[in-house]
DNA sequence: CGGTAAAATGCAAACGATATCATTTTGTTG
DNA sequence: CAACAAAATGATATCGTTTGCATTTTACCG
């Protein structure tokens, strides 16, 4: 069921030699197909309003030399029909760009997460340009970003952190031409490329990881997992390994949080002033383990004598903690690798296939966790409660 | 001779009410002026070289399809004439694009540094797409670059992490009508804009209070400050502070490394391995610092019982880790807003003015640093050698 | 050397907006 | 209501490449 194409694949194998002066890139090896264009133009669009494209033109640079009444049927009809600006002509016609460029140095991570390193870097080589949108999380936004790019006839896109229901959103962009890679997901869509790794599975890992080093009580700290569909498939795995080993499911042992330090260690703060606290926590992002990890020693707990805690992505950071933070590895140099190497692909070739990879993730044991031992917890409050209680 | 501008600034006075449908982004206040359009191109090259513009644009497109000798002359006046690429035209004509666009979910830091996600932030609203390439600190690949927002008639540019002898570049491009501004770093020049700090204030700040708590031997692990003229600055901060308090600049105590973890790990055992280490660390970047933390107690010296540390940039971590480190706040984000914001002006108003910000840093003191106490360190093959040696 | 195919080049019409200048419509005022 | 200014709109050249088609040059072969 999984597809593992990793190391092996040779990454480029098409030839792109670019043998011109550098002040004449950004030529050859362009986008073939992209939107459809001429599929609604300002002359078009002027027709329908009665104008000439002059007055449209204006209605939207000028506003102020156009009737309001004008103006307004325009903006009217150019919703209602979904007119898509050309950003390229408008930049060669009035002489004007609204790009701006931006140059970061940088030798290794740092400010670009792995996986934007790896576009970049590939894009980069490959004389291609890109650029940057950030949707917050926010499908508003996003929207609008996504229709920004489209007037700037992006050869392709490569979207992250996608949530529910975007699919069909990229199914219209792939239909209108623009080749898509979702990448971190593992989607079950059969006509969306992606580049992602088993959520799933790695939570599940991580959970019977616990379980078999006798954990029964086991915490889980994870993100907005309503919203994020990799986020989900981590939940659910986590409940899965609990069920499978006859742990029932506890509301209670679950804290959803948005992805912050803080955030991580306020959930374990309340994890472990519960009357009964896990013995196990598993927080299912490296952010807000580091963040738990500042919650236990606030309450004195111990990692891992007190408590096991166990991450998720291998950030840089992980080995640093102290202890050492257990936790699963995430391969995302690589994803955006191969997103960019198949993207490019299907803009040369025309995205005549889905390309679907299912990468690997291990579980990096460090310090953080250990086994169960049944002798008593330190010097907190909890345990007396306990004692007081059972 | 700090002109202190913060806080009080109102970002975006100008008015840019955007009304008109999402669809129709990407117009209105666009960048007037830029580069000489006509200086060069491709006609002008084809009359050089004698031959039609076809030809000068398949040699490039379709190599195969001129004789190689043509296109070679070709390439060649095309070097030697400096003729750069109109992209606009070039996207318009052949209905194609090299653009592609990427988009990443983020709430706050994680992906973006500060000041990218301020930058990213503010243009996105203004509706202006950023392109980021990656300089890696390789000059080659910054005059790449440089050419490659030219052909796309960047309206600005925002540069960071500048080395030496880039002034000049810089320069060129606002000759060429291209408005920068270059962020984190202060800039002797009057004729760049930039928004940046006192790096050398703010080192000499952590050095001056390591020696407040009397400490004398002070070791400095520092970035490639031959590299960069921020990191340089840093150093000369660390130096002067300890010459001004009569304390000799010993060559031994700097230790020169990328700004890895791992350097700063191995930067921090190499320190406490001398003779007579030190009894106190700068670590020039919060990343080294984290680095040397683990260094430190790999060696089995207590922070900041056996050895003082404290760090520069203070990143989300760094009052994560055990224990907080002390080091210096930097506006990150802000700058990026300030740089935005400035850079949007002169876009708009023509350049006429130099922008100058030095923002003010903080030194935010945390637990990673003690009163130097005359009592023997702790259990370290050094004290013996120390007590051998003396 | 004539004939033909292939290779190399040139011509000129797009591409889809913008902006100048000309023209029409509206508004104002004595 | 005439007279004129201001506002609104339209006609059209233009931006700098690309590319299909036409033309010229070269290569090959009987």
């Amino acid at each position: 069921m999984l597809i593992n194409i990793m190391q092996t694949i040779s990454f480029f194998p098409v030839q792109f030699n670019a043998p011109f002066p550098m002040a004449l890139n950004s030529y050859r090896f362009r986008y073939k197909g992209g939107i459809r264009m001429g599929k609604l133009q300002m002359k078009q669009l002027a027709d329908m309003v009665g104008v000439s494209t002059s007055t449209i033109s204006r209605a939207f640079r000028s506003p102020h030399l156009v009737h309001p009444k004008t103006r307004e049927r325009i903006l009217q009809v150019a919703k209602e029909t979904n007119y898509i600006y050309n950003a390229a002509a408008g930049d060669l016609s009035s002489k004007t760009s609204t790009v701006i460029g931006v140059l970061v140095p940088t030798t290794k991570r740092s400010l670009f997460s792995d996986s934007l390193l790896a576009i970049q870097d590939k894009t980069q080589e490959k004389q291609f340009s890109i650029i940057i949108g950030n949707t917050k999380y926010d499908n508003g936004i996003e929207k609008e970003l996504l229709l920004q790019f489209q007037g700037r006839r992006v050869a392709g896109m490569i979207l992250t952190g996608f949530g529910f229901g975007h699919e069909k959103i990229v199914e219209d962009l792939i239909k209108n031409g623009i080749p898509c890679v979702v990448i971190w997901e593992k989607l079950d869509s059969d006509t969306i490329s992606y580049v992602g790794f088993d959520n799933f599975k790695a939570a599940y890992t991580v959970t019977d990881y616990l379980v078999r080093l006798r954990h029964r009580r086991i915490g889980l700290i994870i993100g907005p997992y309503s919203k994020m569909g990799r986020t989900k498939k981590r939940f659910e795995g986590y409940r899965a390994a609990m069920e499978d080993h006859g742990i029932p499911f506890e509301k209670s042992l679950v804290i959803e949080r948005d992805l912050d330090f803080i955030e991580g260690k306020q959930g374990m703060i309340k994890l472990l002033s519960l009357p009964e606290p896990p013995t196990a926590v598993f927080a299912a992002s490296d952010t807000l383990a580091i963040g738990a990890l500042a919650g236990a020693k606030e309450m004195g707990f111990r990692v891992p004598d007190d408590v096991s805690l166990a991450g998720f992505d291998n950030i840089e950071f992980a080995a640093y903690c102290d202890p050492p933070l257990t936790t699963i590895s995430v391969p995302a140099y690589q994803m955006g690798q191969i997103a960019v190497k198949s993207l490019l692909e299907m803009i040369e070739k025309g995205m005549t296939e889905v390309y679907r990879y299912c990468l690997e993730t291990d579980l990096i044991i460090r310090n953080s966790c250990t086994e169960l031992r049944t002798r008593k917890r330190s010097r907190t409050l909890s345990d007396m409660f306990i004692s007081g209680a059972v």
